[in-house]
DNA sequence: ACATTAATTGTGT
DNA sequence: ACACAATTAATGT
């Protein structure tokens, strides 16, 4: 399979030698492109990902108000899975989110039959373990940031987050994108930031915002 | 090079 | 939240 060492460059510590052996003969590698839809509300859920490059965001649909709306939950990124693929494969119950490709990404997938087998290796019990762990981290403080922290607050948090993963401070990003992602207008959008830039914190082009030193 | 159009961003109510 | 103005990018002639 392509991209083999660096599957093992990355995995090497998780997981024991046999059950590496075992991922490379069984597990599906795939490319996707930035925007492109991984799964979707609904769909059944039959594999399970494995991130070696790029970052996957992970949205949550507005189940009363139609019109598409989405929030965003969090970014998967190399060397995580998404846990909900792993209750929705162990529950046998369909998609409860929307998964897009932040970038160009490159990673594996497991299929379901496989991930029960490997129960049985400590490497693996260990990584679906930590997996849980770090979401259920994550999803507390996405919950406090939407909960108590102010927009402007949550935007720059956003923003932030971004630049980390793109591993660049310029975004190349529109006011509109932002809102929908945060799950608000764009006129706010373009005001919070309009405040934020004049404290410096961030500059804007058009198509694009270049975060300041912190 | 210019005009037209669409997309993005700014502002006032 | 909405409507509209202003600005910039994209495209055609």
């Amino acid at each position: 399979m392509p991209y083999l060492e660096f599957f093992l460059e990355v995995y090497k510590g998780v997981f024991e030698e046999e059950l590496l052996q075992e991922i490379i003969e069984n597990a599906i590698y795939q490319e996707i492109e930035a925007n492109e839809i991984l799964i979707d509300f609904k769909q059944s859920v039959s594999h399970m990902p494995l991130l070696l490059h790029g970052a996957i965001k992970v949205l949550r649909e507005d189940e009363a108000g139609e019109e598409g709306a989405e929030l965003l939950l969090y970014f998967i990124e190399k060397g995580n899975t998404c846990v909900f693929s792993l209750s929705c494969c162990i529950g046998n119950k369909q998609s409860e989110i929307r998964a897009i490709a932040e970038m160009d990404s490159k990673l594996l997938l497991i299929p379901v039959q496989k991930m029960e087998d490997w129960m049985r290796y400590k490497g693996w019990r260990n990584f679906v373990f930590n997996s849980y762990q770090n979401r259920l981290d994550e999803l507390l403080e996405a919950i406090d940031i939407v909960a108590f922290k102010k927009l402007d607050e949550r935007l720059l948090v956003y923003l932030k987050e971004k630049a980390r993963i793109s591993g660049s401070d310029t975004l190349n990003i529109t006011h509109l994108e932002i809102s929908q992602d945060l799950y608000t207008s764009r006129v706010v959008v373009s005001r919070l930031l309009k405040g934020l830039e004049s404290r410096n914190k961030l500059q804007m082009q058009r198509n694009s915002i270049r975060l300041l030193e912190a």
